[in-house]
DNA sequence: TCGGCGCTTGAATCGACGT
DNA sequence: AACGTCGATTCAAGCGCCG
């Protein structure tokens, strides 16, 4: 059995093989695009289906390690000259968990005053986030990446609330709901804005903290409980599990990811232990 | 043949089969989800195999009427107990399309301060556009329909600039485009708010105006184009192609909606004349 | 030898970031 | 403000391998 609170410098398969069956309450992870993999065959697609095959394998070693009521958060994008990617990984995982919920992560988005077709134009645009431009007149910049939570029955009850957001009509909080809190359903579209970009060099792929942050948020926060991160990268999951101030396990075969993820983690807690000094805990979980 | 900017009480792949090969510019559509199969049939999924099958002919019909430089924009959205549906419809036409984009509608979003994770709480958010709350704990509120981009060829170049927004860091005008319009890329990401409950009511999956606006213009308007609809509902596909100057042609089974179309399009056609008549037309096709 | 395909390599892109 | 840099970019040219 592993050390709760430790990132692993090993290959997740081999690492999760030493965890016990049904113990883990949440996995959030982002799998790399391109394994290393070199085939000298020629036309055809065996990487892609190679990729594929190894992501099941993984799949169904988390799905022995899960609990029957946990949530697995996986996070993939795709990219414009093929959009498939994702979907394919989605329909790959299918063979073993529900689809419960799709999250739609944007990363940037432009609001518009309704274009209501009779002839009031447009008149102004608000552009929230940012992305990297493409080069290209077929494809349209990608903002977007998506976050599936599949669970083994597809019946897991959610903390809506704890990553809810704001009622724009106050006058409803005191009519429907029995808390009386300002709080609704976020709805499964999560605007987070990019990494800044010397943030997000260290990694290629890394995703903001808000969002397993929002996963592990809705997914209830529970004591003693566990998260996983079959693909550590920088430790984001990482962190925010230490924000949350629940466990969390962790593997990783670069290290030079690794030694990043752990300087980060150092730092963090060190903030923390600075800002814990002036302010309750209570603040943060909320 | 068929005329032109008529909208026929028929089936789709009764009608396609009167559209010459090659002579459709763009096709935008969303497909009904229940046909109205009638199962004895016990446990098994044939009904969705059979949707399925069917649209896939109907993708296949489509195909050969579109011309090889053409665009098929397919919405498709989910449901929270299923959300394979758009997935699954996507899949089949992969068989014979290239997904050049993947556009994501998104109804209704909030906006966050970045949570960058240093204990800084979020301050305010923002909630753009309204959803159907959903009465479930397993499940948030879906704000989410997609729009696939299916062409033949996959190298469809796309007037990006033609549904262009706003530029944030307004020193990029000037230094890099040669025109020095105010526009850059959209992105994929497409907040459009949702119908008035009254429209909605109407016929249960229209989708705004805006939409099928959108997609044309991206395509590209160009002389005597042509755009179908084999599924126009109350017509909204018509209603953006009229505001546009463009011919369509649309099928329609039911005599309910088609009527609404008609209405619709009558209603619109008048307010179109009167509007033209304190107008210059060049307005409208900025 | 020519041509078609596929992989590699360098060029071009443009909106955002950073100074 | 102006400008240099960058991109899980894309694009096109170039080269090698084969029929």
């Amino acid at each position: 059995m592993l050390e709760l609170n430790k990132m692993y410098f090993e290959d997740c398969l081999i690492g999760l093989k030493k965890i016990k069956n049904e113990s883990i309450d949440v996995i959030v992870t982002s799998p790399p695009y391109n394994i290393g993999l070199k085939y000298n065959g020629y036309k055809d697609n065996k990487p892609r289906e190679d990729y594929l095959d190894w992501l099941e394998t993984i799949a169904k070693e988390c799905k022995r390690v899960l609990k029957k009521g946990g949530s697995f958060f996986l996070n993939v994008g795709g990219k414009p000259s093929d959009y498939w990617i994702p979907l394919d990984v989605a329909m790959r995982f299918r063979n073993h968990y529900e689809l419960q919920n799709i999250f739609h992560w944007i990363k940037s988005i432009s609001i518009e005053k309704k274009d209501v077709g009779n002839y009031r134009n447009i008149i102004g645009d608000i552009t929230v986030g940012h992305y990297k431009p493409i080069n290209s007149k077929r494809f349209l910049s990608d903002c977007h990446e998506y976050i599936f939570h599949f669970t083994k029955e597809g019946n897991v009850e959610l903390d809506k609330l704890a990553i809810g957001v704001k009622y724009q009509d106050k006058s409803n909080i005191k009519r429907w709901k029995s808390t009386k809190s300002d709080l609704k359903d976020r709805g499964n579209t999560w605007f987070i804005p990019y990494e800044t970009i010397q943030e997000s060099r260290l990694h290629p792929s890394t995703f903001p903290i808000g969002l397993p942050k929002k996963c592990i948020k809705l997914h209830g926060l529970k004591e003693g409980m566990v998260v996983l991160d079959p693909f550590m990268g920088i430790g984001t999951t990482a962190l925010s599990c230490i924000e949350l101030n629940v466990n969390y396990i962790g593997f990783e075969i670069d290290q030079k990811y690794l030694q990043v993820a752990n300087e980060r983690i150092i730092n963090y807690s060190q903030e923390r232990k600075k800002y814990l000094s002036i302010k309750s805990i209570d603040d943060f979980n909320g």
